[in-house]
RNA sequence: UCCACCGUAGCUCAAUGGCAGAGCAUCCGGCUGUUAACCGGAGGGUUGCUGGUUCGAGUCCAGCCGGUGGAGCCA
């Protein structure tokens, strides 16, 4: 057996003899050649076998191999540019070839699936080349995320999952049995993220949120990631400054570091190169003017009334298309209406019906990839606040306190892992962007 | 929660109220450059469930179950 390489890296080793572990992915025959598209975790390889340069033991093997059989291959490196796979280029011209295991019938094969089918069967459905490549990508979306945020003097503390109370909102919670005691799964970190920042001034969690909303949408998972880093001494405009370098980043390490899968998705990456800063920031109010004037102009009847909107509603999932339509960047929207808003955003001075919040949406229609604010640091408004909102104030005492000992004004935000991967893959539904999601109708497997 | 659509072979789908069908996958045979190869042959069915209308129901009606897309809500 000669060294076992990688296939990701097969252009070094060109002329070499190498050995590949893996599994058939795709197997075409044509009498004496057989031509195995062999996949090993970090790419795709053709192994071509032709009758004359194995023994007929192994000519034989490879002629009866299934789809998704487990199997070693040894055989030598050589440039050919019909070779398929990721990367392609490269093709292995077979010498010797172990079957680890024949595989039963697998029930993905290369044609198309139901979604019903293939989410039955995600376990299996994660080999394919498609989720494959989104699920690598998330990998470096998430590395870029921490390599940034950890350069930048960010300390990463992570946040409780199981919380006594509420973050924001309390019809979407998950209740578990705390010992015989109702808590909830966590929907945001973020106020524990405030009281972090008075101690190591610029910190982010990083973990899983649960929604528990009744949401069937293609943007919608009740498990999803989330990072949320939270800034002392920021202003809205400091975080608008932040948000895009780090997402200008997430995207210039996707488009240097996974290539390859994305030319396997087809993705137009002219578009994510567009991504750097300056990102274009319009108020709610101008995002308003600007949805009511493309609903006086178009003459579709259906879409006129999707955009419905009057001053004060947030914006639904068609309002967020049509403002990312007008835009070839990601694009923040600032001083949302305060009553659509949680209860620890600033109002805008001078102007209480508006406050300091700012989401930033994706373009080509994924929508709100991030949302933040700067929060209330006075500790009687924020009270105020807290009792309109309707809850109990005693379980906000230690939220309180933050703004007695010290107070500053900060700012935060969360950033959604899986749509952010969603729109950098091209993806229409998020749910391909997770290894096993769990929506509204699904938790097997 | 509301609206729309779907449920037939392992998979993707077809079948005017009148014999249950095709492609792929599987199995057998052929082929030295395939790209979801191609060519020939074979096997494969409780049409989601329950009830109803009818001489006759995959098809029409009612209820239920499961799923998909969208709205609301959100990252």
């Amino acid at each position: 057996m000669a060294e076992v390489i990688q296939i990701e890296n097969i252009g070094q080793y060109e002329g070499q003899e190498v050995t590949i572990r893996g599994w058939l992915y795709l197997k075409t025959g044509k009498g004496k050649l057989q031509f195995l598209r062999v996949r090993d975790g970090t790419g795709i390889a053709q192994c071509v076998v032709f009758r004359g340069e194995v023994s007929d033991e192994d000519f034989e093997a490879a002629r009866e191999l299934s789809q998704e059989s487990s199997l070693i291959i040894t055989g030598t490196v050589r440039r050919d540019d019909r070779a398929p796979g990721v990367p392609g280029g490269y093709e292995i011209g077979v010498s010797h070839l172990e079957v680890v295991q024949i595989a039963e019938p697998y029930p993905i094969t290369p044609k198309e699936h139901g979604v019903e089918f293939l989410m039955d069967h995600r376990h299996l459905w994660l080999r394919s080349s498609r989720q494959w490549a989104t699920l690598r990508i998330r990998a470096t979306v998430i590395k870029a995320i921490r390599d940034w945020l950890d350069d930048h003097g960010y300390l990463n503390l992570d946040t409780p999952i199981i919380t006594p109370t509420a973050g924001e909102n309390t019809t979407t919670l998950f209740e578990v049995n705390y010992f015989d005691e109702p808590a909830y799964l966590a929907q945001t970190g973020q106020l524990y993220n405030e009281a972090n920042i008075m101690a190591f001034g610029r910190v982010y969690c990083f973990g899983p949120t649960f929604r528990a909303e009744k949401s069937k949408p293609r943007r919608h998972l009740t498990e999803f990631w989330m990072v949320e880093p939270e800034m002392a001494f920021f202003t809205l405009e400091d975080l608008m400054d932040m948000e895009e370098q780090f997402v200008t980043y997430i995207v210039r390490t996707v488009l240097e570091k996974r290539r390859p899968e994305l030319e396997l998705l087809e993705r137009d990456v002219s578009a994510l190169e567009r991504v750097e800063p300056p990102f274009p920031r319009i108020s709610y109010d101008e995002a308003v003017e600007r949805i009511e004037r493309t609903r006086e102009q178009t003459d579709d009847p259906e879409l006129k009334e999707l955009l419905r909107i009057e001053w004060g509603d947030d914006f639904g999932s068609p309002h967020e298309t049509e403002l990312t339509r007008q835009f070839d960047k990601p694009v923040f929207v600032y001083h949302f209406p305060t009553a659509a808003k949680a209860f620890y955003m600033t109002p805008v001075e001078g102007r209480p019906e508006v406050c300091r919040s700012v989401d930033l949406l994706a373009p080509e229609g994924y929508g709100e990839i991030t949302g933040g604010s700067e929060r209330i640091w006075d500790v009687d408004l924020l009270q105020r606040r807290i009792e309109e909102f309707g809850v109990d104030p005693a379980a906000y005492r230690w939220y309180l306190d933050l703004r007695r000992y010290g107070s500053v004004p900060h700012a935060g935000f969360g950033l959604g892992v899986e749509r952010t991967v969603a729109w950098i893959c091209g993806t229409k539904h998020i749910r391909e962007t997770i290894p096993f999601p769990r929506t509204l109708r699904r938790m097997y497997p």
